[in-house]
DNA sequence: ACACGTCGAACAATGTGTAT
DNA sequence: ATACACATTGTTCGACGTGT
């Protein structure tokens, strides 16, 4: 196998290097165990929020999801273990980003371990991979549903035809359990906890290999995986911030260093909460700001001093207890600065930090003591703070040291890429936000303008370089999601390049706005994905409206009639609904979806006073408690409904493609006699893959499931 | 449940003066 | 020429509301 891996490491370089990018060959991680396993754990991409980022093994406990995985129906010499992509990437979304032929040799390559691997189940993690084998890929899958305790699982059945190697007289290759992946139960549904405890038991019992009862609903993972993981993979991949101390920036995987630094430790104890019994003390404060440049001017030169004072107890300090106050209190506030949201919990951290920022100046760390890397950080601080430039901003911002004060940029107009910042400011007051500067964008649509230039990387917040904003403690988290649903400006050409002239819905031809225009010109408009694209509509201030005593905020509706458009808030509302599917299945919803309409509807009331609301809300909310009680039925068919609806959205073409379509198997018979299916049960098996290219047209399939308003609503956008 | 309208406030985007 | 700091103003937000 090493030789086909090294075969397919050149061949992976070239096609990059066919494409114009260079990139490095040992970030591509090697396929863990033997191809004899009975089992093959079947992964998405690897991250670098791992220990071990060069030359790896896709078998890393010290990347948190693979050790999820390895924590369940692996058994160390019986699993096989791989990923789709091969490549370590900063964001999993290779199978969207990297050229079409990088995809495929990696897939090329995969599939040779599959057909080569003698396991007879495969356990294939998350939406993504599952859409690709389904979708892209168009293997053929049977699908096979389960009874009794599994009546609300299936497991699939790959056909031998998927296979170069098919031999005659075999039906099925082996039985494929597509699962959720796991980085999903970091924010578990109870539901979908016992749905992936019941898949892999099945998996497990297939493949005769021990399996842990309930390893997701009592997240039993967490004695492999640490706690902290949790707010920082949430930030990471959900966007949300949980705590001030792991914010914004700590989603930055290839900074962030996981607690399983202490692996061994972790692993061998099997207790989170004493991971590193005697350092508990080094856990920053969390809700202390981080210092900004002002106070570290006044402050480094005290703490620095303490080093000549303490000179002779320096290598007898172990904790934080031990140190002189104020070099305690000046570590404490380092959570963002030197740490950038790293969870610091002892020597070992602050050793690896150490190393990290200390590449290129001063000695390396092995052989230090605490105190002395401690004071090397302080120093290397202290010297970053004497070479910055004085700003009327200083109380209000800080610096990170070198590599983490380098952010790509892009420009907040076009989104085209900017020169990147190399002396990154962050905000205080907002913990982890990247404070915006300004600077010329010199792309073919803002044409030399001085423009916003924002991090590149989504998961980083950012803020506005003034006074206000940075002074301001809450943001109102201004919501990015609906740019998923419409055209990246590249793909407008043609008439979707065109300026759109859009007026006010209500006054049409009496339209005013500011500088005598009775239009509102829009030269880069923004167009939905999908088709028909549909404009996305702005709402500026109608000066006609307000002249008779409207509020002047009414939507601009294009004026050529023929323009279908939607409002963002409709986008948004689409994206929370469907944010999880494939791009083309959005696409496809938002075709579909109703265009808004070109004319007012009949004005409303008079709006009741702010405190008649609050009261009636009161009201209602007392009503709506005592309906609850009366009735409770209704309350859990809503929340039944609720479930089903999330169920239909979330299973995706996945489940749409289903068919119908009776076929006959006798693999699983003969590996899973404890499955057999009762006689009296006749089976509606259903094949899969290449069945529809509409994925929501059909959900003839889901019979099983109730009833409910969200398929009405289905056939509708169908 | 959905499709909007309305509101006050926060935000985005850019203009302008000033320092380097 | 460039970046910064501040000022200004249009745009967009979430919350809350009504009508269908």
């Amino acid at each position: 196998m090493d030789n086909a891996f090294s075969k397919f490491a050149n061949l992976e370089v070239n096609t990059w290097a066919a494409n114009g990018d260079s990139v490095s060959r040992d970030l591509l991680v090697r396929v863990s165990g033997s191809l004899c396993s009975r089992i093959a754990h079947h992964a998405h991409q690897p991250s670098f929020t791992t220990l071990r980022p060069h030359n790896g093994e896709t078998a890393d406990e010290t990347n948190p999801c693979i050790a999820m995985i390895m924590g369940n129906a692996f058994e160390k010499n019986h699993s096989l273990l791989y990923d789709h992509l091969l490549r370590r990437d900063e964001k999993s979304e290779g199978l969207q980003n990297y050229p079409e032929d990088v995809v495929k040799c990696h897939e090329a390559f995969i599939q040779t371990v599959r057909e080569s691997m003698e396991a007879k189940v495969e356990v294939v993690y998350g939406a993504a991979v599952r859409e690709r084998m389904l979708q892209k890929q168009g293997y053929k899958f049977d699908l096979f549903p389960l009874w009794g305790d599994y009546d609300d699982i299936y497991i699939t059945l790959d056909r031998e035809s998927n296979y170069s190697n098919a031999q005659q007289g075999h039906r099925y290759r082996r039985i494929i359990v597509f699962v959720a992946h796991p980085q999903r139960f970091f924010y578990p549904k109870p539901e979908e906890c016992a749905r992936q405890d019941k898949l892999l038991a099945v998996a497990a019992k297939i493949a005769g290999v021990n399996f842990i009862e309930r390893y997701y609903n009592n997240q039993k993972w967490r004695t492999i995986v640490p706690f902290n993981f949790s707010s920082v993979v949430k930030n990471k991949f959900y966007g949300i911030l949980e705590q001030p101390q792991s914010d914004g920036d700590s989603g930055n995987a290839s900074g962030w260093v996981p607690m399983t630094s202490m692996s061994k430790l972790t692993l061998a104890d099997a207790s989170t909460s004493q991971v590193i019994g005697g350092y508990k003390d080094f856990v920053f404060d969390d809700g202390k700001p981080p210092f900004s440049v002002q106070e570290l001017r006044k402050i480094l030169p005290v703490v620095v001093a303490t080093e000549t004072e303490h000179n002779y107890h320096l290598h007898k300090w172990e904790n934080l207890a031990d140190f002189p106050e104020i070099v305690g209190a000046w570590l404490r506030r380092q959570g963002q600065t030197l740490f950038k949201g790293r969870l610091i919990k002892g020597p070992v951290d602050i050793m690896l930090v150490y190393r990290q920022l200390g590449t290129m100046e001063g000695p390396p760390g092995e052989n230090l003591s605490l105190a002395e890397m401690i004071y090397g950080l302080i120093k290397m601080q202290a010297r970053m703070i004497e070479k910055l430039p004085i700003s009327s901003l200083d109380d209000l911002i800080y610096y990170r040291l070198r590599p983490f004060d380098v952010i790509g940029a892009i420009c907040y107009n076009c989104r085209q890429p900017m020169s990147q910042d190399t002396e990154a400011r962050w905000a205080v007051m907002r913990l982890g936000h990247y404070v915006i500067r300004r600077r010329r964008c010199n792309s073919g649509i803002c044409q030399g303008k001085c423009r916003a230039g924002i991090p590149r990387d989504s998961s980083i917040p950012f803020v506005w370089g003034s006074r206000p904003d940075l002074s301001a403690q809450i943001s109102r988290r201004i919501r990015e999601d609906w740019r998923e649903t419409i055209r990246d400006p590249k793909d407008c050409e043609g008439k979707l390049s065109q300026p759109v002239e859009s007026w006010c819905i209500i006054c049409k031809e009496n339209t005013q706005l500011l500088g005598d225009r009775t239009r509102y010109l829009e030269e880069v408009p923004r167009w939905t994905i999908g088709g028909p694209p549909k404009y996305v509509e702005r709402r500026p201030m109608c000066l006609n409206c307000q002249s008779e005593g409207r509020p002047g905020t009414a939507r601009f509706v294009p004026v050529d009639a023929t323009i279908p458009s939607i409002y963002k808030k409709k986008l948004t509302s689409i994206e929370k609904t469907f944010g999880g599917l494939e791009k083309d299945v959005k696409a496809e919803i938002l075709g579909v979806e109703r265009t808004s309409s070109k004319n007012p509807r009949a004005p409303a009331g008079p709006r009741p006073s702010r405190a008649q609301a609050l009261a009636n809300k009161s009201k209602t909310l007392e009503a709506n408690a005592l309906s609850m009680l009366q009735n409770s039925s209704t309350a859990v068919e809503e929340e039944q409904n609720r479930i089903a609806l999330s169920n239909i959205a979330n299973a995706s073409a996945f489940d749409s493609c289903l068919t119908i379509s009776p076929c006959h198997g006798n693999l699983v018979n003969e590996v899973a006699p404890t499955l057999k299916r009762p006689l009296t049960n006749m089976p509606h098996w259903s094949s899969i893959g290449g069945a529809s290219k509409r994925p929501l047209e059909s959900t003839s399939g889901l019979s099983f499931l109730p009833e409910t308003k969200s398929k009405v609503k289905q056939q509708r956008i169908a």
